[in-house]
DNA sequence: CACTTATGTGGACCACCGATCCGAATAAGC
DNA sequence: GCTTATTCGGATCGGTGGTCCACATAAGTG
């Protein structure tokens, strides 16, 4: 790749980071662009769709997050382990706002460049929840797929400026339904650690 | 109103309608007023914002859904009205695609003409809410606010395609969070009627 | 019925969006 | 220093929501 090419390229990223925590996911292309000093052509050419430059913006974070879940996974009892990588998870989308709906739309369309990491982070979901099942400790009717789209749907409450601050209490009340441990569905909220 | 302008109105309501119920909530408006053969400012003189015309299209809708609970609150157990009614408010959101977002965006937006509509049905939520709590029925650390938000997050699921499917399942898990009845976090989905 | 007037209408227009094309600028290799 | 292959970005296209105003027309009046 040509120096000033390399270059432009990370100056779009760069804005585009700060671009989309500022304004969201449907931030315009051509405000990324202007921010980073360039055409909006160029942008498109470096990354030819949004979800294009969403992957590559991303795809640290998903591997951290994977990464983390199979730390977590080894370090945690199968319950905390699965709670506090859902946690993790819905803290992280609230960095980006809108990210799940892309996310959710991703999963089904192979084509999407985001699809594959998306696949990988259910996956990783879905290793916590086996384990928490096999212990006793999670509801075994629900599969990773479910507990994909039961954060989604938390992180959507959290996208939403009306609802989010209730995401952190609606999080504990998903939680204590997904977990078979004393209490749960009880009115304590938040899942004993 | 002139007889023609009352004429487009109601041609209007009708094509948002078809439209609406098929390409969710973001199609164009110029392709609403197409289908009405109407011009474009001709439909935003009758509803100056695409919320007006979702008020005015919703607002029957809004109706029956608040008048139903009144009905749920005297013919059925607390538990059972409360249950019924959130699957009702859920179904209700899949007839028009992307409806929630706007919904919780009406919410705390005072101006929108959604606002009142909105507002009323969540009283509606939480008056059936109460009675579940005053029997035992349903935890009491939540509201009608929190609610509103987990039926506003189920129905989001409803419109991702890649999630629908889990929908009625992960409606099960949340009520099953909500409701405090034997067996609610275990795994047992459906709560037990 | 004819005429005036107040109201409703919709094509033309604006700024913005994502996307594409292609002549101009420029870095890399010799 | 020159050639060449690559990169760049302004111009442009069709689309969006929204506004304006000349025109059509329904309603009211003699």
């Amino acid at each position: 790749m040509r120096a000033d090419a390399r270059k432009n390229h990370d100056h779009l990223l760069a804005a585009a980071g700060t671009a989309i925590t500022e304004q969201g996911v449907d931030v315009s292309l051509r405000d990324i662009a202007r921010r980073a000093d360039v055409g909006l052509a160029t942008l498109l050419r470096h990354f030819p769709t949004r979800e294009a430059l969403l992957d590559a913006l991303l795809r640290t974070s998903f591997d951290e997050l994977t990464a983390q879940a199979a730390e977590l996974e080894t370090s945690s009892s199968p319950e905390d382990a699965l709670v506090s990588w859902l946690r993790d998870c819905v803290a992280w989308t609230t960095e980006y706002r809108g990210v799940t709906a892309l996310m959710a739309a991703a999963m089904e369309d192979t084509e999407s460049a985001l699809h594959a990491s998306c696949v990988t982070l259910r996956a990783a979901g879905a290793r916590l929840l086996a384990r928490a099942q096999d212990a006793g400790a999670a509801r075994t009717d629900i599969d990773g797929t479910d507990l994909f789209a039961l954060v989604a749907a938390l992180a959507w409450l959290g996208d939403q400026p009306s609802l989010a601050p209730r995401a952190d209490r609606l999080f504990a009340v998903v939680a204590s339904a997904v977990l078979t441990s004393a209490g749960s569905g009880g009115a304590e909220g938040r899942p004993r650690r």
